[in-house]
DNA sequence: ACATTTTACGTGTACGTTACCGGAAATTAC
DNA sequence: GTAATTTCCGGTAACGTACACGTAAAATGT
């Protein structure tokens, strides 16, 4: 291995050698007019063989350019206060970086209206941001959403929920099939042989299969195969999910462990309380306060989590970078698949 | 919530309401000598009162401050390539900010020798860093050292191996505990009831106690006893393992399944493939280039990976952030639990 | 009293880049 | 030929901070 002299050269070496001045070199490495064809060429030749870095912190200090990022994330409803730690990351970022020049734009959305989201995202795109942060609740409109943005050349990157098969985009968030498998082996942990198991869904959209799968998996991984009884509700009010589980249960007695695939999990919780079923195994996701509530009282007993903060708080300091230093993006960054018990809920750290 | 005005104010301002230059004010902020205790007061009052954030791109830009990491690590030896990968990632991130004042200098220290280890510590702290990237290979002299820097107050970043019970410290690596309990899975799987498992430690040192616990937890976990059969090779070399190994499938020819705690897999795949033991389910650690063979040739069934680059580059990176953007350490950060198989080794980044 | 040291602060330049103003040279128009 | 454009480029003031230097004023000495 030779050693690499390696000097550290700047505008001014390439000016000296050109024989111009950083103006017109500063120019070319904008590519502005008024080069003429031939001193654009020696310079660019020059620039090429010094491999020229321009040090990013003189530039990002020069230049009063502004990146605007746009963040596209469901509000915080009644219903859920999920999305406030990703606000949280997400602002903590922007408080970090925005005195060097970003600008975040947040665009809530309703997870129960379709058109809010591409009446958002169209509206976010109107003005023509830099980069852009998603949470891809919706797929098909995100999947549509996001090739604009690519042909539009803007960056994406997006948290908490994976597009399919989109490949070249950014992804912040959970292994949702592994995710899945954590969630199986917790209840195949705390369900005897002959019980049953009920997989709920409980939710207005679509359910991301990958939880599923993931889910399933480790029961064929592990040559099992428990009773599991799926049930999915649409509505996601007290009375409709009261009027399911009761039926449910009146159908399947033998259950013993429930895992609700999203946050929505002290809706059961409260339900079980209420019908004094307390030793039923209840796994569901997220620290909400209501989720927590019930973890503290013993009806969940396990939550799974994957950082939303930092979700936030990566996806914009990704973009930052990705904008600023130019930095390529890292394609997928999986977050930890954290399990939240009662023990251990407040030493945890979003 | 109110909006809040956050105007971003720089020594300028400070000097203007404190009705000195802003020489005065740089004095206060570097708390240098020259400045009467009065208008020093008034100058921090006015500090805090505006929240002062100093404008770190400006602030590298003018420093001509160089920032000294010091890297310990092992050297790359014949025996084995693994830390070609994370200085790899070392150098690709000294690549990218050396030309913001940060100077990297490495001490490679000789896995088969303790004492190249405390020399090449001292020789680090000699020069006295700014920041320290470490793989505490030795356990017990690494805490020390690790102590020793924090009572420097030199912070310490920690790749591929955990300190036990260390807080305070910045970690960036494995969960060894979930990858040996991965590695139980990936064995159960391929194991029928019968059989035995050779839980395979080979090394000069001591082992990670953590890939031991988690493997048997994930069989208490299942509640499953497999006979699991525990040795321990403290050679390294091809005579003294193939002897070991001789004896052990004398002693238990109903083994089934092989799992070696570390890297040096391959010296078991050699020893299998000569002894024509070719349907023994074999799961070893990382993308050696030896492993990488033996993988192909079916002699290795499963390799688990951590991304060793990404830990060298994470690792140099972070205490980037620490020293300079002042940031504060993230104390742990697990790298994810990569399985590699001859089928996708091919698409897997380090 | 004046000389000398110390204290306390202001000024100016630099860091590497950006972006704009203006001017010489080249081109076109008349 | 000169005048009006256009093309190309040099010079330079920022950006916010760091730091060396210089210098009044205050404190001390004699």
């Amino acid at each position: 291995m030779k050693k690499k002299a390696q000097e550290l050269y700047g505008v001014k070496e390439i000016a000296r050698r050109a024989d111009v001045s950083i103006g017109t070199v500063d120019r070319v490495i904008h590519n502005r007019a008024g080069v003429s064809e031939k001193t654009r060429q020696k310079i660019n030749d020059i620039i090429r063989e010094l491999n020229y870095q321009p040090n990013i912190l003189a530039s990002r200090l020069a230049s009063r350019k502004i990146y605007r990022i746009a963040v596209l994330i469901p509000n915080i409803s009644a219903e859920t206060d999920f999305w406030e730690a990703p606000l949280k990351g997400i602002q903590r970022a922007e408080a970090e970086i925005k005195k060097y020049g970003i600008i975040i734009e947040i665009y809530f959305f309703d997870l129960k209206d379709k058109t809010s989201f591409t009446k958002q995202a169209k509206a976010a795109l109107r003005k023509k941001p830099h980069g852009i942060l998603l949470s891809p609740s919706f797929i098909s409109e995100a999947t549509h959403f996001s090739e604009t943005c690519k042909a539009g050349n803007i960056p994406v990157v997006m948290i908490d929920t994976n597009l399919p098969s989109q490949n070249g985009h950014c992804y912040i968030g959970p292994h949702m099939y592994y995710s899945g498998y954590q969630a199986a082996h917790l209840i195949d942990f705390g369900t005897s042989r002959k019980a049953k198991i009920l997989f709920l869904n409980i939710s207005e959209t679509q359910m991301d299969e990958q939880v599923e799968q993931g889910f399933m998996a480790y029961f064929t991984d592990n040559k099992k195969k428990p009773a599991i009884v799926k049930l999915n509700i649409h509505q996601t009010d007290e009375n409709a999910i009261a009027k399911k589980l009761n039926d449910t249960f009146a159908a399947h007695p033998q259950i013993q462990s429930i895992f609700v695939t999203n946050s929505r999990v002290s809706y059961v919780a409260a339900y079980l309380e209420k019908k004094g079923l307390s030793n039923i195994l209840l796994i569901g996701y997220d620290i909400l306060k209501e989720n927590v509530k019930h973890l503290e009282s013993g009806n969940i007993d396990f939550l799974i989590c994957h950082k939303p903060e930092e979700q936030g708080y990566r996806g914009i300091i990704t973009l930052y970078q990705t904008l600023v230093v130019g930095s390529p993006i890292e394609s997928v960054t999986f977050m930890p698949i954290d399990i939240i018990t009662r023990d251990n809920y407040k030493f945890y750290s979003n």
